[in-house]
DNA sequence: AAATGAACCTGTTTGC
DNA sequence: TGCAAACAGGTTCATT
């Protein structure tokens, strides 16, 4: 194992190239947006991909990638690469029984396409806020790993304007909004994920999604349902993208 | 307590 | 053309 520098976001765990060699990978899963590498024994290694963060299965022999940073040679020969050109990603370790304890783990709000994740659920998260509705689905201890483009693509589907105060929406419409957020999801998933310049599927590919964008990247194009333009606004720094026409 | 904005880092696009 | 500013898919931390 080789670490090409001792920090990706955060300092790379040091027992990380102490702990795993000679450990035999078991079973990969995720949580949120972290993917979880389990072994036949020991820690859990949990690996966030940040932005631009991708891992690559490639021949020990193929030389140093540009911003790769994590090597992991295995006993077949191959090589499993981290590349990161912004360096968001992070890594940590941590075990199976104290995973759910664990600091990016123990305020996590429920998956999105989960039970839990209900309108019920989502209501009694908002009571009383007065934050954009954008802001809440963003929030990770209210829904885990809804990020900007769908949070903007689940809005525009429900019809909600999102910078509504998350606090005064109809329970009518919040049940849309569950509803839209599951089937954004979903059928991102379907679609291969959503590229917009780095982003690649497990097979090398780009995703598809981004074809099916209805309102994100869209500033002044026409609105596919009433045929207003698109609009941008910033929300806690972050670009949305909505119709004025169709969202309230 | 809740909400906003800055920070982390590099590459690309946009505007003067 | 050249340079600077704005912007990019995420999350956490500090500040109002």
């Amino acid at each position: 194992m080789a670490l090409m520098r001792d920090n990706l976001r955060f300092p790379l765990p040091a027992s990380m190239v102490r702990d795993l060699p000679g450990l035999t990978f078991s079973s990969v899963s995720r949580r949120s947006k972290y993917l979880l590498f389990y072994f036949d024994r020991g820690p859990v290694l949990i690996w966030h991909l940040g932005m631009t963060g991708q891992f690559h299965v490639l021949s020990q022999s193929s030389p140093l990638g540009v911003h790769e940073h994590v090597r992991i040679n295995m006993e077949n020969g191959t090589a499993l690469c981290y590349r990161d050109t912004r360096r968001f990603g992070y890594a940590g370790l941590s075990t199976p029984e104290a995973l759910e304890g664990h600091i990016w783990f123990n305020q996590l709000g429920p998956e999105p396409l989960g039970d839990i994740f209900s309108a019920d659920y989502l209501i009694e998260q908002c009571r009383g806020r007065r934050a954009p509705i954008k802001s809440l689905l963003m929030n990770a201890r209210v829904v885990a790993g809804v990020g900007n483009i769908y949070a903007s693509e689940a809005l525009f589907r429900s019809g909600i304007h999102p910078g509504r105060a998350a606090g005064k929406i109809s329970r009518a419409r919040m049940t849309l909004l569950v509803e839209a957020v599951r089937r954004v999801l979903c059928e991102a998933i379907a679609a291969g994920g959503s590229t917009i310049s780095d982003f690649v599927q497990v097979d090398g590919k780009p995703g598809y999604f981004a074809h099916q964008f209805r309102v994100y990247a869209r500033e002044g194009k026409p609105c596919f349902r009433c045929g207003g333009a698109i609009r941008r606004m910033v929300q806690s720094g972050r670009s949305t993208f909505y119709c004025l026409g169709c969202q309230h």
